[in-house]
DNA sequence: AGCTACATGTAAAGGGTTACATGATTTT
DNA sequence: AAAATCATGTAACCCTTTACATGTAGCT
């Protein structure tokens, strides 16, 4: 049940569209949670229905824009989520599946593929080191109000997530390198 | 498509019924790709059709223990599947949704939340840490052969995730504490 | 009127999760 | 024989993914 929170919380931060709101998801909300705006459609008609946020009232009809903001009983809702107990969503990662598997069966191509996904997570990287040179220079980090610090603490689990996988495959590359493959 | 091809893997590695491939994934291909027993059976019956694999020659019947193995045609899919173009999965971690959260709308109970994970995550490692020592021991590392030196990857890939997430949780929950969250 | 971009929505397929159902085997 | 346990399997639900469909607005 994350995708209505993660809603909430964008449309907290600035109310918007449906197509906005897939805009936003995509450089922002969406590195840490995915969604198409097939999904955001379908869950802003949810969030609406069950009255946790409101469209501005104009007569709807089918292709004319739809803006939403997230009403009271929708800001006591994502308080609530917030405190919950959830454990941890359990890691999925294929790479790692692929590389046990190449142990078992041998794997020619695993290499390229690995370099493929080091320069991906490279890229990645780049992308959010640049978003944190923009959005939090070092003197607003000094000044010691909470919210810009626990924004930052996100974007830090980007960093750092990228940062193993690119550790990790580096090393894993040595490894692969020592010989040949077969 | 990855939950067939880790499941060939694990019987490529030892031929297995289902519920005994159910109790080896919990606790090792389970680390990187989870399944429950109706997955398991699920997929086997699909690989099975699809002649990837096979069960021994019995008459089935409901309650009966059913052996499969691999077929070189599964081998082969599995050889194939290693090396494919995949891109990495998104990443999709609900506690890093829920501290953008908390810096929206505040967050009272998000501080035992993240004190709860960290124990959990440092469970984990030390998990994975035990089984480091119980199946890498120092002299397997320099000897040199490269399918332990593999497997022994897919195991780093394990302790330095949760070695990550302890450090950030930490990290965050310094930032948290340095005022009262409203 | 036709074209393009914008915006919202529908449909179908597949995987994961949870709860439940049933047959076989072992234990008491 | 009853109970517990092992083992396989069904069913329903939800979420995600992909492809497609439809309506609106602005421009030429």
């Amino acid at each position: 049940m994350s995708l209505p929170h993660a809603i909430l919380t964008a449309l907290l931060e600035r109310p918007s569209s449906g197509l906005e709101l897939t805009r936003r998801f995509d450089k922002s909300i969406g590195f840490f949670w995915p969604a198409t705006h097939q999904q955001i459609y379908r869950e802003l008609g949810r969030l609406e229905q069950a009255g946790l946020i409101r469209s501005c009232p104009q007569p709807p009809s089918r292709g004319r824009r739809k803006e939403y903001e997230v009403l009271p009983a929708g800001r006591a809702a994502l308080l609530e989520w917030v405190g919950q107990a959830q454990d941890p969503k359990p890691v999925r990662e294929p790479m790692v599946l692929r590389l046990r598997a190449a142990a078992a069966v041998g794997g020619r191509g695993l290499a390229e593929e690995l370099r493929r996904h080091l320069e991906l997570h490279e890229r990645q990287l780049a992308e959010y080191l640049e978003i944190e040179r923009r959005d939090f220079p070092a003197e607003r980090l000094a000044a010691g109000d909470r919210r810009p610090a626990l924004q930052h603490r996100v974007l830090r689990a980007g960093i750092g997530l990228e940062q193993y996988w690119v550790e990790w495959l580096t090393g894993t590359l040595e490894v692969l390198g020592e010989d040949s493959v077969d």
